[in-house]
DNA sequence: TATAATTGTTAGACTAGCCTAACAAATTTT
DNA sequence: AAAATTTGTTAGGCTAGTCTAACAATTATA
């Protein structure tokens, strides 16, 4: 598989931004392009040629282009090495959210496979960055898990944190003792019948947590939706 | 502070491990530099004078080229990020260390000086690679022993292993079985005059090795230096 | 020391990615 | 539907970094 430049790389992931996570359209125009990347529309066309000919674009003369689907696959490889980025800076390395586009900006052009696909698994696999942006898996899937809370998550089920509905100070501070941060694994190791708290294990450490809280702390479970 | 270009950092690094880290020179010469980075001579002859211009190298028409103080700096920084990534890749993400350099080779030029203060905090402040070369630190501060190969060593002379030059496996395996490692001690006892055979000992064990392998053991040797 | 070999330089050419200026096509407005 | 506006294209030029081929300076050797 032929390595695209870095320029290439941008314009694939720009033309994917305008055409695929807009809602509205699936296609984008010479000059929209060009403002998007902050680059004239000369240099744009040069540009359209050129992906034409390595068909990762559809583009005709005076017409609007869209990605292929090797195009499509080439910029959601982008997009996921960008996001594992964002969440590293600012999981791992206490970047704050605003901070770690512009770096990732950079990070998302390192070419090896096997490095991205060892950072997705020191992050545990995690299904969005710090802005909420979702991040694709390495088959490029975008997996849109249904979100709930942990109250009803499945004895025996292992899930993740994506979120809390309660922003209290005093609510978060709790949520930090427990070990508990986005995208942390949490199992479920029992309910009591009798008050319902909730047995888990974060990173080895048992507790017990009251359904009042559980009822504040957003999940995804791979495992409720597998097959 | 001007940023350089991905390649400007790239001459400067090897200019750098050309004249710095190779023990018996303190100039390289624009063929040299050529053969070390894989361009022609004429290419290295265009890229010193622009570096003379920036003032980071010493270079004169025919003559030999060294960095300034400020090339120096430039180069140590561009060092310390890529030992500080290769420790990351190891430590962090398993990766072999001989599977750190090529990548290394290209997060080396990523511009965040915040990133690679958090990643150097976030490592423990490390100080040597997974090669056992040493970390600048953020100040560039470096104990810099001149690096030279086990066939330069001085009869009765103690010097310590700190890398290799040759990778594949079938030389790492001997490498092995003499219990040579990254800061083994190794006491050179005689070199025979006859076929350059080097007699030395490792952990209380004697050997005699040829030339061609001591050709690729890098060391450093405190008392060659401490004049 | 004269010659040969090596090392370094220059001139000219190429590509990628950018620009401006002029022009052409498509679309919108009147 | 003609004119005006917007959008897209082309031609030609610039820089960084690379090359080859010819030449010049330096160094080693006979």
């Amino acid at each position: 598989m032929q390595v695209l430049s870095y320029t290439e790389e941008n314009y694939l992931k720009g033309i994917f931004k305008l055409t695929i996570e807009m809602a509205d359209k699936t296609e984008a125009g010479t000059n929209e392009i060009a403002t998007h990347l902050g680059v004239k529309p000369a240099t744009v066309n040069d540009m359209l040629k050129k992906l034409k000919d390595k068909k990762l674009i559809h583009y005709e003369r005076y017409g609007k282009s869209s990605l292929t689907k090797e195009g499509k696959k080439r910029a959601i490889e982008i997009v996921r090495k960008h996001r594992l980025w964002e969440t590293f800076l600012h999981e791992k390395l206490a970047f704050n959210w605003d901070e770690v586009h512009e770096v990732a900006e950079q990070l998302e052009h390192i070419q090896s496979k096997k490095l991205i696909d060892k950072l997705d698994q020191f992050l545990n696999y995690p299904s969005a960055d710090p802005h909420g942006d979702l991040i694709p898996n390495a088959k490029g899937e975008l997996s849109i898990l249904p979100r709930k809370t942990l109250i009803e998550e499945l004895v025996g089920h292992q899930c993740k944190m994506v979120g809390v509905k309660d922003n209290s100070a005093e609510f978060l501070k709790y949520v930090d003792k427990l070990g508990l941060s986005i995208n942390q694994p949490i199992k479920v190791k029992a309910k009591q019948a009798y008050d319902n708290q909730i047995d888990i294990e974060v990173n080895g450490k048992k507790h017990s947590i009251s359904p009042k809280f559980a009822e504040q702390i957003i999940i995804v479970c791979p495992t409720c939706n597998k097959k």
